[in-house]
DNA sequence: GGCGGGGTCTGATGGCCATTATAGCATGGC
DNA sequence: GCCATGCTATAATGGCCATCAGACCCCGCC
């Protein structure tokens, strides 16, 4: 049930094209970390940063691969449309993490939806440039590799999940997994550092709305988690973990 | 429901090494496809096949990844062991395609079991061979991210389908696409290259084997698939993709 | 031949969760 | 402030499918 998408939105235009320093882009992402610092100016030439609002989509499914991503900042889901309106969320990637690296490595379209959880900033190489800093610089494949097997890793385990396990024991995995790569430590647990709505959970588990929402509010509750507006706080994760493996 | 799995059963031990010409390994195996013809003594000395019977592990997932595996004869699928005795099975890999790249590249434990659906050949490099040649040779990156790659659109499509199918369809799309890649045309319709029990459909598809048997009956009924001793084939593959695809 | 085991098949029952409906609540725009 | 809209919340109903139980069949094996 998309009931996110307003009926006339559609591919939101980027906000405005900011300034990122380049030079500290190539320095800090995983994809460049192989390349040695006299490579670097060859590379940041090649850049561009962009910038999205929150809930914006960066690209559809479908879409022709012009451009891998980078994401510098705020975070991205990876989504499918269903024929029948239902989405499912494939994966929510951080600073850091590629986007389209398959797309564009195989010059395939989009497989999936890209769009953001809140205002983001991505940088982007063109399919060309790419493949050329590809066979330029060969050990970048490695971070490719790196990343895709991330994404089979988390792919896996969804798989697993939604094949054998409940709707709360799914629920308690994807919070468990979001706090383990986006979280920050506060006195009162363990923030996941993304606005998440119940609709979000429900696609990125399979369920529905008025499911995630019971479950949620089973778990807050119980004085294992709390929320509001979106920010979802674990204040006891051995509970949560309790659920994801019991048995 | 592991019931394949009698009590004492442990990783089978290979039944025996087997004559396979190295060089015809190296020609049509598209892991070496991009290496020239001079390169391929050198790849040749570090090749080894070992052979399994029916229904042995190749390896247990938590094992260390001792080689990387290239499946020259025969099905093999990759499974996840569930605590509570389900097995979920990830994919199923015929000749040409490569097993337990990720760990090996990674250097971390295989994240999955790998068994044989029937009588198989693979083709072994130890761990150490294989990023000696991923060093001299980095155009393997290049097979390596299209298994990956391979791989990780499979198994998004079993997480949308897991998430938002029901069993019926989700059977249907099972078989379409073993199909896809591992089949040929008989006069009677398409038939999938290997054994298939329904438990096997079960655990592809997140179901009980009772539930698989169900819905197969019903198709074999409809008239768009008959099965014998394993063997499937479907006769109408339109009926199929509809049921796949509807709404 | 008899026997056993793994795979297939069918029915009955009930539980999990989707569906539908309705209401409250916050947020942001005007 | 006020309304529209999106998100959260809760309850009632029913459908899909897991679970349990039992039977059959085929095949290899003793």
């Amino acid at each position: 049930m998309d009931t996110k998408q307003s009926p006339a939105e559609h591919k939101a235009q980027p906000s405005e094209k900011l300034r990122v320093n380049m030079m500290q882009v190539v320095r800090n992402v995983p994809l460049f970390a192989s390349l040695r610092e006299r490579d670097w100016e060859d590379v940041v030439n090649l850049l561009n940063a962009i910038c999205f609002p929150r809930d914006a989509y960066v690209f559809f499914e479908g879409d022709p691969p012009e451009y891998l991503y980078i994401v510098w900042m705020g975070r991205i889901k990876l989504i499918r449309h269903s024929p029948d309106g239902r989405d499912v969320v494939l994966d929510v990637l951080g600073p850091g993490r590629l986007i389209g690296e398959l797309a564009v490595f195989e010059g395939a379209p989009y497989s999936q939806t890209a769009q953001t959880m809140e205002e983001a900033a991505l940088i982007t190489i063109a399919r060309a440039d790419f493949l050329y800093l590809l066979e330029r610089y060969p050990s970048l494949a490695m971070a490719v590799i790196n990343e895709l097997g991330r994404r089979l890793r988390v792919a896996n385990d969804l798989v697993q999940s939604l094949a054998v396990d409940r709707v709360d024991r799914r629920i308690a995995r994807a919070l468990l997994r979001l706090s383990l790569y986006n979280s920050v430590r506060t006195d009162e647990g363990i923030m996941i550092q993304m606005r998440l709505t119940r609709q979000d959970l429900a696609d990125m588990t399979g369920t529905t709305v008025e499911t995630a929402i019971r479950v949620m509010s089973r778990f807050r509750k119980e004085g294992w988690i709390t929320t509001q507006r979106g920010r979802v706080i674990i204040k006891q994760p051995e509970a949560l973990e309790q659920i994801a493996n019991q048995r």
